[in-house]
DNA sequence: AACTGCATCTACGTATACATTGTAAGGAAA
DNA sequence: TTTCCTTACAATGTATACGTAGATGCAGTT
């Protein structure tokens, strides 16, 4: 297992979901994500439908299945005659990702603010909120982004609006190697608590436009500082 | 050709991209969705991949991966025995989809505002206020929907964040019936052409938070007519 | 008449076959 | 050596084959 697996875990809303009538189609989907999230695949690696066909022990019509499904989510390419290739994420996409990300999560919260929240997932947020700390302290990175992503989840799914939940998802797949790369070179989100309390706060005392407006702030400027950090780096490609 | 034709030819931004290496899937894809979109496979409506495959005269292969890419994009489900079934969607989708949209065009017109707007596509915009205008006068409310559609497609396009015209078009698709529906049955959108040349003065001045708020303000108003407008006639499922 | 059990049939999931076509290797020419 | 052309190969797009599971209809019983 790499050392980025626990995070991966909670890296899509989708994982949720297990796979019950498990069919070839949804394996393959799976595996291939999975490759491609914990970097086993990494940006323009490139592999066959025949490859991965017989890497899962299946024929290449589940494997076609799964790749077009990839490709709708913005994952990988098709090219013809070259199998899917995963799509690099520049730090451009990276800031495209994060504005579309500040205002759906920004939504997600008015909304969980508008509807009220009952006490066990107001619960569930102040202990993820409460475990980023004790991973800060911990000097953990991986355990605080772990708990920074099951927040964020927790947040979004309260807002019950399936569209909105699946978007971001997608969104979060397509940033998240970018998002573990820099886990080790960004400055340490040490004000992550803070803002989240207060989201937390907000959302609690049933303020949907302050609920908004501090989450909007919180992504806007960790999109700002990641794209900012990727570009100081030259890391235009990954 | 129906009447509404006109309006779906504008009503998402990937029938711009014309399909140029013809293979079969997109054939598929691109039929069946049509299909939906002009009402002829109604919400519930279901077929069988061998129907479809008959009716577009091909196997049942490329069926299947465009009823794959349909299922991802929210326009059907598919159920293993019954085909593709057409999802309806009920005043609570329409309430979920509207505030996505809300935000996701929010930001559209913010970032245009930032980023600045030529002429050319600055023209294009009041061009399309303009015939909003023209239409309501002729009481023509299929066109007052095309000009309409044609607005916001151009706004959002011009924001040049590919994953925002992305989802933005997935959920003008999926909203796409109901709005033709109520197109006869809602109150004429009279101030339609105020608030959008307000807009497009907040973006030629160059003010991305105000063109953010009158976007905001009036897809909300918009979607709370639309939606009320369907409770109050019983239409929870189209 | 309603319900249950069984038989049949059909739609699907997956595998495989086949023709097409892009690619790359290898050779020839400059 | 480099570039262009030819040719062989292999990956794909699509069709088809096949086994299975579930739905449908019928018969028999209550």
């Amino acid at each position: 297992m790499s050392p980025t697996s626990k995070v991966d875990e909670l890296s899509s809303i989708k994982s949720a979901a297990p796979v019950d009538r498990s069919n070839q189609s949804d394996v393959a989907y799976g595996a291939l994500r999975r490759l491609i999230l914990d970097g086993a695949l990494p940006a323009g690696a490139q592999m066959l439908e025949q490859e991965a066909a017989a890497r899962l022990n299946m024929s290449r019509t589940p494997v076609r299945e799964a790749m077009v499904r990839l490709r709708q989510e913005g994952m990988v390419e098709i090219r013809p005659r070259h199998g899917m290739r995963v799509l690099p994420v520049s730090a451009r996409d990276m800031a495209d990702i994060y504005d579309v990300l500040t205002a759906l999560e920004g939504i997600a919260a008015e909304t969980v603010a508008r509807k009220g929240i009952a006490a066990r997932p107001l619960a569930a947020l102040r202990a993820a909120v409460a475990d980023m700390g004790k991973a800060l302290d911990a000097g953990d990175l991986v355990r605080w982004a772990e708990a920074d992503e099951r927040f964020h989840s927790q947040l979004v799914q309260l807002s019950g609006n399936t569209r909105l939940i699946q978007m971001v998802g997608q969104l979060w797949d397509q940033a998240h190697r970018a998002r573990m790369l820099t886990l080790q070179l960004r400055p340490t989100p040490t004000n992550s608590v803070i803002e989240h309390a207060a989201l937390v706060d907000a959302i609690a005392s049933g303020d949907p436009l302050e609920a908004r407006r501090i989450h909007e702030d919180h992504r806007r400027r960790a999109g700002k500082m990641l794209v900012e950090l990727l570009e100081r780096l030259g890391l235009t490609q990954l």
